[in-house]
DNA sequence: GCCTCGGAAGTC
DNA sequence: CTGGGACTTCCGAGGC
């Protein structure tokens, strides 16, 4: 049955036939744009791989093959294409070996040679010789289909089972896999199309379990079809429970499994209770937790359970485990990280999200008490993850960095930036005869590269700033000057006066003439790109168009995402295309670049107070006496308007000034004020244009390491600060200490909260942290994690662990720590420790009114002298 | 009580 | 298997 259609690419993988000649099957399983799952099996790629003659190129000398022909894995080799190397042009031979697996055991067997384009995996492969992205037209035969395939695709396809697994087996198929439809597809099938927003399926699910035995206690599970939600309640025997959910995810077939710290808690605790209950043969464990997108007969039992290398990411053939407190905790930074907080931080009028009825560090009695309760509240915090991706558009980001980097949908989930970037990188390299080094896998230390540079900055209110910055500044450099691996002139070259001669060190580059560098090709395409994405959202907008706009905005800021990726790769030590030299320069060209402009600047007659690698602060030349706060009465607004419309034309007039050929100055922000204590990367300022806020950097009110009642009275205070009411901002302060000192303060404004490593030491069953840090009991927050652990609550490593600051005990140095548990499982807060958080207070805000001649001491002494109560006291 | 140092976390 | 550097703050320990 034939069969055309647009899918999005999930993830793939590929299936091994020994047969004679040997074939490879690669798998992709997808989700059509109508919203059916499928399985491609893709038959006609041979696993291939590069080698040339070690040093420099020998273009005459005769080579004989045989040795290599000789190897058994080797099936063919083509004859030599020469390829750019580092060393020079060369010829390489394409080898082709029998199987993907087989070439890690062969780049061993070629000694000698150097073996290129050899580490990728068959599945990218696959992609990168027919040019594909995640969204593609797929034009194939229908094997087989299932009660949810769609009606055309049905027909005339066989519902035997037993022959549909042959025909399947045939192709090189593993057998029935749990999808809507198996397709049967030749290379020419496929090609790339136009992003869409696929309709994804997405799974998210929570365990209760025992404290006690670690017993699952029961589920719930909630399947997001796009946008259509099913409940899913388990409760029972425990092998019950888990094949309950087993079933149920091979019925639904999501695309995406999620839940709430799954990757460290539902997942491993699946994996542990499947062993429990079937220690051996491992295969038997396959209804309990066979999650993978396979067969459930597979022969070869590892693809289907989910799996986690050592600290890593966990991976679900076929399918894309996305947890949702980890993308809250990137994309948020909540100051804690429990699924209570984010919800209230996210949905603070919604006290349905909040309720929390049941102590989850009594799981076992709540259980056995009302086991209804607790169904419940497992139910509830199940849609609460689907309810947190969504609010991120985390799925519609990872689907629009997928489109923009071309890898399958899992890559730009749970891959790392290297990997999104040689999907670009390889395509262009093998298209223009660049041979593709293997990723460097030698020693990672290096000596560090120069960083960005930061302008000193004097302590202080300074009145009407422009602030300016380099629009996407290392990828600018990297074009204009075309810093690339394959430009980089190494050792020994000539000194052409056409090339691109870094600052300080004197690096030297190929001039675009002489060779267009690949990376800077690169990202002038996508700097062009997130343009035509950027006009094409606005035209949207216009036309009232809301679901184009929404995914082209989400693709104009994955092409940021992705290019701002690029220097760091290329700044690393294992990245393929890399080189110590690059990095360097593109910090050399930044401060170079930006210290010129400051001179200048400087030269003209304009003071620069402040800069930060890509952004300079200059001070608006305003007539005398221009007011810094604006003005109740009708005459001063007009001084205050005229004033504004003297810094945003200083403003513009510098942007123009400054910007050339490849190095945009945008004007960003004008301020009205700004201030500094005088510490690098710590400023607040009042923005006037182009909206009207607050910007703050760098202070404690943006530190998730901080309290509220400090992030509040310093927010108040820069309030006041920058409307010039200096000494209001002292009393205000006095008063903030004098009420944490009578306890006027609610506990829970006093939290800090720390990211405590540890890891799970299985011989004796218990946390360590004694190998993580030198002295843990020293560290609060170690201590406070610790607490948390006895009180039976979850504990992940780098999770933040909020806690109190409480008195300490009697003849005791070190600070008192109480464990922050109120959120998670209510009860009575900590008594805080009231003279501690006074100084805290008084250090962190008297930091800041130092700049004005009061300091911490004066500070501390309070609003009312020693004694008197306060006003609420009679 | 003051100072310095190292370890750690966080931000830009 | 794997982005980087500059800079600030906080805490605890140890010396005097």
């Amino acid at each position: 049955m034939e069969w055309e259609e647009r899918m999005c690419i999930v993830s793939g993988s590929y299936q091994s036939m020994d047969t004679k000649p040997p074939r490879t099957t690669v798998e992709l399983w997808c989700r059509s744009q109508a919203g059916h799952s499928a399985v491609l099996l893709v038959n006609g790629l041979r696993p291939y791989f590069d080698i040339a003659l070690p040093g420099e190129p020998r273009p005459n000398e005769i080579v004989n093959l045989d040795d290599v022909l000789d190897i058994p894995e080797v099936v063919d080799i083509d004859s030599p294409e020469v390829k750019w190397t580092t060393n020079g042009e060369k010829r390489h031979w394409r080898v082709y070996a029998n199987q993907p697996y087989s070439v890690r055991k062969l780049r061993k067997k070629l000694g000698d040679w150097v073996v290129t384009s050899a580490d990728i995996p068959f599945q990218n492969r696959l992609m990168l010789d027919l040019d594909l992205g995640p969204h593609i037209s797929v034009k194939g035969d229908v094997i087989w289909a299932s009660e949810r395939a769609p009606e055309g695709a049905k027909n005339s396809t066989t519902t035997d089972v037993k022959l549909a697994e042959s025909a399947i087996k045939k192709i090189g198929g593993a057998g029935i896999y749990p999808v809507d439809m198996i397709v049967s597809c030749e290379l020419d099938g496929l090609t790339r199309s136009e992003p869409f927003q696929t309709p994804f399926v997405t799974f998210s699910f929570d365990l209760e379990t025992s404290i006690a035995t670690n017993r699952i206690l029961c589920a719930a599970a909630v399947i997001d079809r796009a946008g259509d939600r099913s409940e899913h309640r388990f409760r029972g025997e425990e092998r019950e429970i888990m094949e309950g959910l087993t079933s149920l995810v091979r019925e639904a077939d999501p695309d995406f499994i999620t839940g709430y710290n799954i990757d460290n808690f539902d997942l491993p605790r699946m994996d542990e209770r499947a062993e429990v209950i079937c220690p051996r043969p491992k295969y038997n464990r396959a209804p309990l937790f066979g999650w993978g997108r396979v067969p459930m007969n597979e022969g070869d039992s590892k693809r289907i359970f989910p799996t986690r290398q050592q600290n890593r990411v966990w991976r679900i053939p076929g399918r894309i485990p996305m947890d949702a407190w980890w993308q809250a905790r990137q994309t948020l930074r909540p100051q804690r990280e429990s699924l209570r907080y984010v919800s209230q931080l996210l949905w603070p009028n919604n006290q349905e999200m909040q309720k929390m009825d049941v102590d989850a560090s009594k799981m076992d009695e709540e259980w056995a008490a009302r086991p209804d309760v607790v169904m419940e509240y497992c139910v509830r915090d199940t849609h609460l993850p689907l309810d947190i991706l969504g609010h991120l558009k985390a799925i519609a980001r990872k689907e629009a960095l997928a489109s923009v980097s071309l890898t399958a949908v899992e890559t730009a989930a749970n891959g790392t930036t290297s990997q999104w970037i040689d999907s670009l990188v390889m395509r262009l390299a093998d298209k223009d005869g660049i041979a593709v080094p293997m990723t460097n896998a030698g020693p990672r230390k290096r000596d560090q590269i120069a960083g960005g540079y930061v302008h000193e900055v004097e302590p202080g209110m300074e009145p009407w700033v422009v602030v300016l910055d380099f629009k996407s500044m290392y990828p600018s450099i990297m074009i204009t000057n075309n810093i690339c691996s394959t430009t980089l002139v190494r050792d020994g070259g000539d000194q052409d006066p056409s090339h691109s001669v870094s600052p300080t060190t004197g690096t030297r580059y190929k001039s675009k003439d002489e060779m267009n560098g690949l990376v800077p090709r690169l990202l002038e395409d996508l700097m062009a790109k997130r343009d035509l994405y950027k006009k094409g959202m606005a035209d949207a907008q216009a036309s009232n168009d809301p679901v184009e706009a929404f995914l082209l905005d989400q693709l104009q800021y994955a092409v940021k995402i992705l290019m701002n990726s690029f220097y760091g790769v290329f700044a690393s030590s294992f990245y393929r295309f890399t080189h110590p030299d690059l990095g360097a320069s593109i910090t050399e060209w930044a401060r170079y670049n930006i210290k010129a402009i400051i001179s200048q600047v400087e030269e003209g007659g304009n003071d620069v107070i402040y800069s930060d690698t890509d952004s300079i602060f200059v001070k608006s030349p305003v007539h005398e006496g221009a007011p810094t706060n604006k003005p109740k009465d009708a005459e001063g607004a007009v001084v205050w308007e005229k004033t504004r419309e003297e810094t945003l034309e200083f403003g513009e007039t510098l942007a123009q000034m400054f910007t050339k050929e490849g190095a945009e100055l945008e004007f960003e922000t004008a301020l009205s004020a700004f201030f500094s204590h005088g510490a690098k990367k710590r400023y607040v300022g009042r923005v006037v244009w182009p909206r009207e806020e607050m910007l703050i950097r760098g202070y404690e009110v943006r530190r998730t390491d901080s309290f509220d009642l400090l992030s509040e009275t310093m927010t108040e205070m820069f309030e006041m600060l920058l409307d010039g009411d200096t000494e209001g901002a002292v009393n205000m302060t006095k008063m903030a200490v004098d009420e944490v000192r009578e306890e006027n303060v609610d506990p829970s404004r006093l939290v800090i909260s720390r990211s405590c490593k540890g890891k799970w030491d299985s011989k004796k069953n218990e946390w360590d942290f004694k190998s993580v840090y030198a002295n843990p009991d020293g560290l609060p927050y170690v201590r406070a994690a610790k607490q948390r652990i006895e009180a039976g609550l979850q504990f992940t490593p780098g999770m933040k662990v909020g806690y109190i600051i409480t008195e300490p005990d009697v003849g005791e140095k070190k600070l008192g720590v109480s464990a922050w548990l109120v959120d998670e499982i209510g009860g009575k807060p900590p008594e805080y420790d009231r003279e501690y958080y006074a100084k805290r207070l008084a250090k962190s805000l008297g930091r800041i009114t130092e700049a004005f001649g009061v300091d911490e001491k004066e500070l501390l002494k309070g609003a009312r002298p020693k004694g008197q109560s306060s006003i609420f006291d009679f």
